[in-house]
DNA sequence: GCCATATTAGAACAAATGTTCTATCATAGG
DNA sequence: CCTATGATAGAACATTTGTTCTAATATGGC
């Protein structure tokens, strides 16, 4: 029967996963483990090859050693984490230009999150004012900054008379606004538009359990 | 006399630029070579140190797996969405190797949720049966896989009886064990140690929202 | 079929390696 | 002075890990 797949392939194959994946480099059984081969004698023999056509680099004795000749780094989304969000107070923003905000501030997003997005920024939640929305106390909430809002983007809002920021879906209906939580099993609220000031949409949530 | 150097941020620095010359981490006896110490358990002494400031990563038990965190490389996390977690039947994940699943299935987390971390994975919430839980449908969970659980971690558990999946932080108490909903508006619950079966610890949550 | 070559298995070994434990020393604070 | 804390050493242990050797199994050309 014909050979399913290259074994050498799959194992340079997985060597540059499992070093994008970690950051190290896997042991010669763990290559053979997730490549389907049963003895580290058979890794070793491919890794001798690819030694051999230069498509790898091995150190003697060394374990995790491996390197994948003319590996780059690709650069993740990072966005500075300005803030923090509460209850009962307006989001603050820096006046300093937020993409010159020192590095300790960056934060790395999914990409997915900022894909095609522009100008965001991210706020730590603080306090619980937010499960309505979904969004525990110490989530990081990624912003874009308010551009054009449609019907059902969430959005962070500053109601006046309320004297408050929340974070909901926003709908305009007539003269008024419905600001509808993200928990489908609480009721919506309405709002005169001129008591709302949106602040920003909301572009991704995450929350680092531990 | 007074210290040269501060011990803690050559070694530091002595493994940002083995990673350099290298591709790959020194072993914990390089660092103490080259670092004018003589005891490895000096260099496991600092390096725990480091690990818990957030300055490196560490595999536990894995050689030359220290991480520079910050670092291009481990910049992109990527773990395998592996599949569907939904109410009224047990996570699902595909036996097929994890590591050798399909580019297409794999989306990169911020590296502070996997730091330190092995074993991830992804699934998506399909329902807001986890509401309680502050996870929206369409979320995504980050997963450990199950190892030691320890009291107020959150974690997806199976119960038999009720026959759902729930994620909620977990408590073990006397012969029972108390489940307590995320949202800190919500009740706990009581079972019994045998209806439950912990399939893996929640180590962050993505939203995309739009 | 026969043979050269490529590939795979398995075992075994020696070295490398992470980790833990105890002990020692120095320093700062009360 | 005494004590708590941080830092260092050394030893010992259990795994992990790279490596080598031999044998078995395909595969393809003749």
């Amino acid at each position: 029967m014909p050979r399913t797949t290259n074994t050498r392939a799959a194992i340079l194959d997985f060597i540059k996963t499992f070093r994008r994946n970690n950051g190290y480099s896997p042991s010669v059984r763990e290559v053979a483990q997730h490549c389907g081969v049963k003895s580290p004698s058979v890794v070793q023999y491919h890794l001798n090859h690819l030694e051999q056509a230069g498509l790898i680099t091995k150190g003697k004795d060394r374990s995790r050693s491996l390197g994948i000749v003319g590996e780059k780094e690709d650069v993740a989304s990072r966005v500075p984490l300005l803030g923090v969000i509460a209850a009962g107070q307006p989001i603050w923003v820096p006046s300093v230009d937020r993409w010159s905000a020192e590095a300790e501030s960056m934060i790395e997003i999914p990409p997915a999150i900022g894909r095609g997005k522009r100008d965001l920024y991210a706020l730590r939640v603080r306090g619980n004012s937010m499960v309505d929305a979904m969004i525990a106390d110490g989530d990081i909430v990624i912003m874009e900054q308010a551009g054009s809002i449609n019907n059902g983007d969430v959005v962070a809002c500053w109601l006046k008379n309320e004297q408050e920021v929340t974070l909901k879906k926003i709908y305009f209906e007539n003269e008024q606004v419905r600001l509808q939580p993200c928990n489908p099993y609480m009721l919506p609220m309405y709002h005169d538009r001129e008591n709302i000031s949106v602040q920003g949409r909301v572009v991704g949530v995450l929350r680092i359990s531990s």
